[in-house]
DNA sequence: TGCCATGTAGACAGACCTGTCTACATTATG
DNA sequence: CATAATGTAGACAGGTCTGTCTACATGGCA
């Protein structure tokens, strides 16, 4: 009968849901409360304020997305080929929302700054997961921030078009960045 | 004295300000109705719900964002070459709070889904705007729906990085996708 | 035994939000 | 002149939000 995670955990998982499903500002600090079965006073004590909770949230989020997608990756082949059936798998989960940073920067950025450092960091991540699967040329960098930009395009695109479409898409871009005959240097 | 545009106009343009700048869901109706120096009866004759000013302030975004567009890519020479010094011109405005459509997208999807179709009409638009400028090929079209998917990740990028770290990218994957050789069909 | 961290339940304050309502002024038009 | 449309000023209701507070329970440890 004893709760099987403590406090913190319950909090910060339910809070994690309620954010990315509803959005961060819709989701008020009362629902969190509520869906980890938490007293109010118990939640304050771990997070002082609902800035706190964002924060958090961004954290576990960063790490648990980050973990999924290089899995996702590796299970695909773990070379060039695999991105676009990795994020397929993303898009076409039916608890799909977004980028939950993206979301969050649009939300937050004016009143919550930290929220823009922590995005950047994300993206950069992002982008070495991705520059890890590209052969290794001198460009690979390069290619790896393109494809992370066109990445994000294709997340939001799925949000208000169907996800083949962004999916096509995206699929095209990949094709030609690493198509492109060595321009630079 | 008389005011210099009608009621409505005022509100409107005030909307506008507020809802691009700070949010639409961190922007109140009084906010608004106190930036147009108009009576809340007034306002609420002429927009029963804020939902009503929602899509009145898309519906006019998106002209007014479209006409700008256009006349950019075409002071900047009308051709390919013209689309990251055009989005250049946007990103270094000081104004510059991103796309107003996927920041909506983001922010309402969920409580009020037309802005999901406006979002989706407002893009293809701005593809249709791009097409315009790429030479004639059988790969046209395709190559501005990959471009304004790019475009979208250049402008989100642009508002937790730097706008030059956004155009740079942007224009590598311009490049690519032009210069990619007809992969047929 | 005594102390303290950690927990529960829920009332409450103060702010802000949307939308309604009363009461009155101005202007254009039939 | 009379009527209707359009305007102003601002009180008010009912809801939601964050964060504080009181009062009490439990379990580990010195």
């Amino acid at each position: 009968m004893s709760p099987a995670l403590p406090a913190r955990d319950r909090i910060l998982l339910a809070a994690h849901d309620l954010f990315y499903r509803d959005g961060v500002r819709a989701t008020g600090i009362d629902r969190v409360i509520a869906a980890s079965g938490v007293a109010k006073l118990t939640f304050y004590r771990h997070f002082p304020s609902k800035n706190d909770l964002i924060l958090a949230y961004l954290d576990y989020r960063h790490q648990r997305w980050l973990a999924w997608f290089a899995d996702a990756l590796a299970r695909h082949g773990g070379n060039a080929a695999a991105i676009v059936p990795a994020i397929h798998e993303w898009l076409a989960d039916p608890d799909f929302r977004g980028c939950a940073f993206l979301n969050s920067v649009g939300e937050l950025a004016g009143v919550l700054p930290e929220v823009r450092d922590i995005t950047r960091a994300h993206k950069a991540e992002v982008a070495a997961a991705l520059a890890a699967v590209l052969p290794a040329s001198r460009r690979r960098t390069r290619q790896a921030a393109a494809l992370a930009l066109a990445l994000d395009g294709a997340i939001l695109r799925a949000q208000f078009d169907t996800a083949d479409a962004a999916l096509h898409t995206l699929d095209e871009i990949v094709e030609a960045v690493l198509a492109r005959p060595g321009a630079g240097r």
